[in-house]
DNA sequence: ATTATAAACAGAAATAATTTCTATTTAAGG
DNA sequence: CCTTAAATAGAAATTATTTCTGTTTATAAT
């Protein structure tokens, strides 16, 4: 939690009681939330707590490197904890089952810079898969 | 062109004009589009054409691997022509200046079972560059 | 502590990509 | 040429996300 705070104070946002409710519902779960998720979650905490402000708020968070972001095919937004890493690029893969999330090592796109003769601008990369323990 | 109808014909899809209109977009800009982006070129072609045949279509055409689909951040499904490797799962470049798709080499992700302990399942990987071409 | 201020907020409304629904048309086999 | 299931058009619905406006609040300076 405090590591995530520091990060944010340090790009001179504020610590306000949404952040750090945001932060905490993924430092407890360890799974990817859609926005909807995340603010259904809130409620319980906040009786008021409108729905653009989540959404601005993983925006920002992901901005932070503190969440990251994946887009999947069913047009939401995904978000998880980066647990570690956040100062360089990094994949992650997720449960389809329970939805944890675990970051992937180094990716061989990572240190390429053509490819084809590409300039590589940047990369996303998306694993699913079944965890072991969603596999017994 | 003719491989492209060919699998239709062995899927049991009826080759249109709408399908052979749209395949033939692909085949003569090689870039990757959107659905609104398919619709508008072939609105040149046909007077009256549904933007929901031009979804339905290139879904239909995505399940037959005659077209790649990728999801970007930007809540648009972009569509491009596979010109080979129909029968396996590979990933592709894009030029972010032009558009211009091209095919990328074996993936160290493809051959992977067990990652981390988790089955997988499938996964995705998008690379953004700028083509040599319009680097110059 | 108090205050000033820019950032963050709530809520309503707008936007826009995609999907669904229904009735009509058409490709393809017999 | 017919038959029929698949494909189509068009309208309407859905829904994730964004925008807008006015209000509140965290934070730093007093």
């Amino acid at each position: 939690m405090k590591p995530y705070i520091d990060i944010l104070k340090n790009k001179g946002l504020k610590i306000t009681p949404r952040r750090k409710a945001i932060i905490d519902i993924f430092v407890n779960c360890h799974k990817h939330l859609t926005s909807e998720g995340v603010w259904s979650l809130l409620s319980n905490e906040f009786d008021k707590c409108g729905l653009p402000s989540v959404y601005r708020n993983l925006e920002t968070l992901v901005e932070c490197g503190i969440l990251t972001r994946i887009q999947q095919f069913d047009r939401k937004k995904h978000y998880g904890l980066c647990t570690e890493h956040h100062n360089h690029p990094h994949h992650h893969i997720t449960c389809i089952s329970c939805g944890k999330v675990e970051e992937l090592g180094a990716c061989e796109m990572d240190n390429k810079r053509i490819i084809k003769g590409y300039k590589v601008v940047n990369h996303f990369m998306q694993v699913n898969g079944i965890c072991a323990g969603c596999s017994k």
